[in-house]
DNA sequence: GTAGGGTTAG
């Protein structure tokens, strides 16, 4: 036996070997047989191939220590081992291993760069890329092919490009189809469209994989036409497409909304054998989905054996997307009892589906599932809980969820902005927009029109117009659309404002009936009736039969006095066979919804909120509340009268709220399809100071809170 | 001995 210290042959000593589990098994003749640095080499060697065979960690270590003591550790022998420590899993010693070696082989540099891409941890595989040169190591085709990943993942795009022109003049680019892919994901992934279709166009024997990067960076793009030509030009070229390649083009489908070219897919994959693929079973779903097919969808999931955390997901991303809140939710329980987990993605869109009924208590549930699986610091589901806080009036739990992400970004900074905006909070609103910029967060079109929002909700005039004006003269790179005009239309109006608003209306090019529409009530708070006229002819210059439209003008006429106007415009509506949206309230009790719409006393406990609501009115009349008089006058026998007081959908779902809800420490919630009406307003101010309560109630526009006897409001909207 | 593409969200 050798040694690699004095290159002198002699015995190898035995016990170093004997705690050897591996090596017993080798014969002694064997051991001291070794007279050449060559033959020791092979000895080593063959030792470790045993431990990667039994895939023993111990055994490693014991010949790393025995190597080590013995100086083997250049030649092959150090790359060998690390190989060992690979596939034993000990990703640790194989690091520091790696640090150890002399003289390391590329294969040895591409095992760890890999390995650490594989397990998210770019920026390590990039540091140890940037060593290879100055190490005297030239990167090869199978560095190139997985380093790339690291770029884009890490968005480090000139460090992309210049890897890139390494692997162009190492002559790697064009020559190996993996260097060329993986080009080409990295810069789809960029968003560069361009530069991947240029690599891609230079790649000599393009297969599937390289097409497939294609047609999911176009996919991403929201460049669906791209992706087909892309998957035509790949059929063209005699390519077969695989399960991955119909994922990505049943997506494409999908987000074009384009059924038939979709079915076309669908039938191309069930002949190239790819129907009971998982992937493209899924993407099979969403694309019926996206279509609005749901029966098709849910047939598709049905169909599926096993279907995995990813498809459970995106069938119930499909239904929560065609407003089967329902629905989505028992799925989600179902997924929940064949006991797979739920991710962020599935997790945010079940919270989705509860915002969307409002239903704070289902929504409340979702949250203790969201801290069970340790996902409430999660960007993605943390945006979705402030979001539902926000549309459920529970600004104090949005604030407390925001407080616990690791990372805010633009979207959960987004969610809390507009959850303030639009519970009237606008110096809360403002104030998160001012951190945005401390913290150098680059404000988006959605943070814009949050922040307009609640300079709007909280009659901030001129905060609401500097920030309008700073946005479109300096801020070049934020578009302002229709909505944001809107807004602003509106802020404007309600402080009648009325000429700037209506200025401001014709410098936007696409305009729509929503704007005009949003000056006409304007016009119809200051009573200005000129104005309004011109707005109702613009409105329906551009939507003939709006409804919306004719309610306000003949709102307007009706306030103004002039009932020869109300009674054409009526009349109109009538020919035109436009009908008023009814009012509707709901209240979630005990995660049940209550449905009222106004004047209707068929609730099984109509009788007891007649009760509570008498037993009200008596008490607000106490402390000054004048019921609006339009409600008592009317010709009506005893009971009905009494009745026709209370004939408000808000008041039925507030009264039965009171009555089913004893504990005075938790608010109550009430929802409205339309705007809370003024009488309304009043009245539950009066009856928030009587039951020492707090209630929030969700109009069509925005939230108000009522506390002893005021509403967050302001009385302003 | 080592390598490239997919499906779900705000």
């Amino acid at each position: 036996m050798v040694t690699a210290h004095d290159n002198v042959p002699r015995l190898c000593p035995l016990f170093h070997l004997k705690s050897f589990t591996c090596i017993a098994q080798l014969s002694s003749e064997t051991l001291f047989n070794c007279t050449s640095l060559a033959e020791a080499s092979q000895f080593y060697s063959s030792l470790i191939q045993r431990c990667i065979e039994k895939k023993s960690f111990t055994d490693a270590t014991v010949i790393h220590t025995h190597i080590l003591k013995f100086g083997f550790l250049h030649l092959n022998i150090g790359n060998k081992l690390t190989d060992a420590y690979f596939k034993c899993s000990c990703i640790v010693d194989a690091r520091k291993l790696f640090d150890e070696l002399p003289n390391r082989f590329i294969v040895t540099w591409n095992s760890m760069i890999s390995y650490y891409i594989n397990h998210r941890r770019s920026k390590e595989a990039i540091l140890l890329y940037t060593r290879m040169v100055p190490e005297g190591v030239l990167p090869d085709e199978f560095t190139f092919s997985s380093v790339f990943k690291a770029f884009s993942e890490l968005g480090l795009v000139n460090q992309g490009q210049q890897a890139h022109g390494l692997s162009v003049v190492l002559g790697l680019e064009v020559s190996n189809v993996f260097v060329g892919s993986a080009l080409v994901d990295m810069y789809a992934k960029f968003g560069k469209m361009k530069d991947a279709r240029l690599v891609s166009n230079r790649v000599m024997d393009k297969d599937v994989v390289l097409f497939t990067a294609l047609i999911v960076g176009y996919n991403q793009q929201g460049d669906g036409g791209g992706a087909l030509e892309v998957f035509g030009n790949m059929i063209n070229q005699g390519i077969k497409a695989n399960e991955y390649t119909f994922a990505s083009i049943l997506i494409t489908c999908g987000n074009l909304e384009d059924l038939s070219v979709g079915k076309l897919v669908h039938g191309l994959a069930i002949k190239s054998g790819f129907e009971s693929a998982v992937a493209s079973q899924t993407s099979l779903l969403t694309m019926y989905a996206r279509c609005g097919l749901i029966i098709d969808s849910l047939n598709v999931f049905n169909k599926i054996l096993h279907p995995n955390q990813v498809t459970w997901t995106s069938l119930i991303v499909g239904l929560v997307q065609n407003d089967k809140a329902e629905l989505a939710l028992s799925k989600f329980r179902e997924m929940i009892r064949s006991s797979l987990s739920p991710n962020s993605f599935t997790l945010s869109s079940v919270i989705q589906a509860c915002s969307s009924l409002a239903m704070l208590e289902s929504g409340k549930q979702i949250h203790t599932i969201v801290m069970k699986f340790g996902l409430d610091t999660d960007g993605y589901a943390g945006a979705a809980l402030i979001d539902m806080y926000g549309k459920c009036g529970s600004t104090e739990m949005a604030r407390s969820v925001f407080g616990t992400l690791i990372q805010v970004n633009v979207v959960s900074m987004n969610s809390m902005i507009y959850g303030y905006a639009q519970n009237g909070f606008g110096y809360e609103a403002l104030k998160l927009f001012k951190k945005m910029k401390d913290l150098e967060l680059e404000p988006n079109g959605v943070t814009i029109l949050s922040v307009l929002l609640a300079c709007k909700n909280a009659g901030l005039v001129d905060e609401g117009c500097q920030i309008f004006d700073s946005i479109r003269n300096n801020y070049k790179s934020i578009e302002l659309t229709r909505d944001h005009y809107a807004c602003m239309v509106d802020l404007l109006g309600r402080c009648g404002r009325l000429e700037e608003a209506e200025m401001l209306i014709k410098q936007v090019s696409n305009q729509d009936v929503v704007l005009w529409r949003t000056l006409l009530s304007a016009c119809k708070i200051h009573g200005e009736v000129e104005m309004a006229e011109r707005a109702v002819n613009e409105a329906l210059d551009i939507t003939p039969g709006d409804e919306g439209t004719h309610i306000l003008m003949s709102n307007l006429y009706a306030s103004t006095g002039n009932w020869s106007q109300v009674i054409e415009m009526k009349s109109s509506m009538r020919e035109m066979k436009l009908k008023k949206n009814p009012a509707m309230s709901w209240v979630d009790v005990n995660t049940e919804v209550h449905t009222f719409t106004a004047g209707d006393w068929s609730h099984p406990r109509s009788r007891e909120i007649l009760e509570t609501l008498e037993n009200l009115m008596e008490k607000v009349k106490k402390l000054g509340y004048v019921p609006d008089a339009r409600f008592v006058l009317q010709d009506f026998d005893e009971e009905n009268k009494k009745r026709s007081l209370y004939c408000h959908s808000e008041k039925l779902a507030l009264a039965f709220a009171l009555w089913m809800t004893s504990d005075k420490t938790t608010s109550i919630r009430i929802f409205k399809n339309l705007r809370v009406c003024g009488d309304c307003h009043s009245w539950i101010k009066f009856v928030s100071k009587v039951v020492g309560r707090e209630i929030v109630a969700r109009d069509a526009k925005r939230f108000h809170h009522f506390k002893e006897g005021c509403c967050s409001c302001g009385d302003y909207w």
